[in-house]
DNA sequence: ATAGCTTGCACAAACGTTTGCACAAGCCCA
DNA sequence: TGGGCTTGTGCAAACGTTTGTGCAAGCTAT
């Protein structure tokens, strides 16, 4: 049943049964009977305001778009779970959408979701940015935020480690054990969280005086057979590195299955230290010490700077260790 | 630009607009150039169709609702990625829900969306059937279909594992390895998919001439808690069971994390098989044997039956097993 | 030349809500 | 008794699209 079939049943305009209904009875005069009756009715033949009605007057969806890269990867999945139950506390709703790691169809979905009336778009983008995808945030007027593989110098909030900080942090702590020989699984070199963290590491190690052997670097994107074959790259090199960082969550993978095809034992062959924390870390061969991020506080923080009406600054974050046993100690601390 | 703010620069009626933009033209005898003129100012200018209008026009939101347990659950990612993708090329969208594994939070949930008005709903419920639920599912005129933890007798078309053959496949597996005293961590007993993989377990066992010992059930729900605390119960008892199967996915982390705990080794100590594949299910420690479902055809399947006008029977699908290294021989095969 | 047919397009209503404004009724006070 | 004020409600427009129907102009044929 309708607000309108609602109001004729009650012998009422539509009007008035919208405005009881909504609240906003003391402020157009309605009298509080009559707001009384209202609800009860509409309590009792489950009735409330058709959101599409709502919608288009008001011109907004009550939802907001969230644009992952895979959701699949455990990060973005916890994102989206803190995302959806923080928007629903607002009385939004999420439209999910999965770019399956490719910039072309990011592209076109995140054009898409722009056409829609969405109050908002949160976007974890691939982090491979083409002027297509660019011109379109920068020239949109709907509130937008981004997460993790931030593009930089956009006119648009964003909230990510400071990735620099998160890259020394992974690459002192091998320094710190010992470790002389560091590799590096990159993502999409073209990602600017990808370059950033890559100068953390660069610098750390520079700072250490370690050169790079460019051997030991690789991987060119986050798909799963691009890590594999930079895993595979990194651990068949020789001399092979005595420690590699996955600069990715899906990179970890691409590690452990070339280390398992070639028979390359973990820690004692190499230590990995894995960016992004999952559920079974702990759980693998061996249990993986990571560089973790804390994914709730970007969700929350991504959702208040849509709902609140407030500024909304970028927010830089920092990262953690969480030491497990995929590090092996080479030689003593200091 | 709107169709109608082009209609006025275009000197026509929003009508014809709109019959151009949709290739009704033909039918509504919109001359060829015309169509032409349309199209290309609509290109020209970035208009389409208000999709707000268009739904309040049609009724439709042009959207379907995904509910989920556990968006984390990487099984339940993997099918919301492939569903959204299958829906995309239908010209649709999702709109993501994830109850936490809470049935109260589900019912809610369910209201809501049915109160919207999408084109169709896709739930993998929580398996825990409230009367409030039901109720709504059943007199609900939304085209509805239900995946994995079906609840059964409810007028809706399903698509799920032949559980009872899938339990049964995991018990077998185990007795054929030589394993004699089978333990068995569950999800929800509420849940019917929970109950029919049990009752395949239970009947393999019989089949065996095999007794059960209780202490070797546990589990009380699918989050990470009642995993764990089930897990330990079951890896803490005495005797101890030389296997354990793992009625979900969740259930792995809980047993691995107890084992974890209680120093029990696998599958030296007790074997153990696991519902459902997930990407790091071979860099566990040990590489896990699982139960595999068939995600991809579960969602292209779900997707087309919503979409397709034709009849939708509900769908039975067939597990496989993936050996990997968590359990162990304990006598000869045969 | 007129009846009838084809062609090309526009009118208006409908989907369901919200909101500025106006209107009617009742009351108070002069 | 009538002017002003308060109180409670309804009117109409607007959001943007789609579609059945109607209408005018041009053409054909008798």
């Amino acid at each position: 049943m309708n607000v309108s079939e609602l109001a004729q049943h009650l012998n009422l305009s539509p009007t008035t049964v919208s405005r009881a209904l909504s609240g906003q009875g003391e402020k157009y005069r309605v009298s509080a009977a009559t707001v009384q009756r209202v609800r009860q009715a509409a309590e009792k033949f489950h009735v409330s305001p058709d959101p599409l009605g709502t919608s288009l007057r008001s011109g907004k969806l009550g939802m907001i778009g969230l644009l992952v890269p895979d959701i699949t990867n455990s990060f973005f999945a916890q994102l989206a779970r803190c995302i959806e139950l923080e928007l629903r506390q607002h009385g939004m709703t999420v439209q999910l959408c999965d770019s399956n790691e490719d910039a072309a169809v990011e592209a076109k979905l995140l054009q898409q979701m722009l056409g829609r009336r969405l109050n908002g778009l949160i976007i974890a983008p691939v982090g491979r940015t083409s002027a297509e995808f660019t011109r379109a945030i920068e020239s949109s007027p709907m509130p937008i935020i981004m997460l993790d593989r931030i593009v930089p110098h956009l006119n648009v909030p964003t909230i990510s480690l400071d990735n620099v900080a998160a890259g020394r942090l992974a690459a002192e702590h091998l320094i710190k054990t010992g470790h002389q020989r560091i590799g590096c699984l990159r993502g999409d070199h073209e990602s600017f969280t990808d370059r950033q963290r890559f100068r953390g590491v660069t610098e750390a190690l520079a700072d250490a005086g370690f050169e790079m052997n460019s051997d030991w670097i690789s991987g060119s994107g986050y798909t799963q057979a691009a890590s594999l074959t930079g895993a595979g790259a990194i651990l068949d090199s020789d001399p092979r590195p005595d420690a590699v960082i996955a600069l990715s969550g899906q990179g970890i993978l691409g590690i452990l299955e070339a280390a398992q095809e070639l028979r390359v034992r973990i820690p004692e062959d190499v230590s990995i230290i894995a960016f992004d924390e999952q559920p079974w870390s702990s759980f693998a061969n061996p249990p993986l010490t990571t560089v973790s991020q804390p994914t709730q506080q970007m969700a929350v923080e991504a959702v208040n700077s849509l709902v609140e009406p407030t500024s909304r600054p970028s927010l830089v974050l920092g990262a953690n260790i969480i030491e497990r046993k995929s590090v092996q100690l080479r030689k003593a601390l200091e």
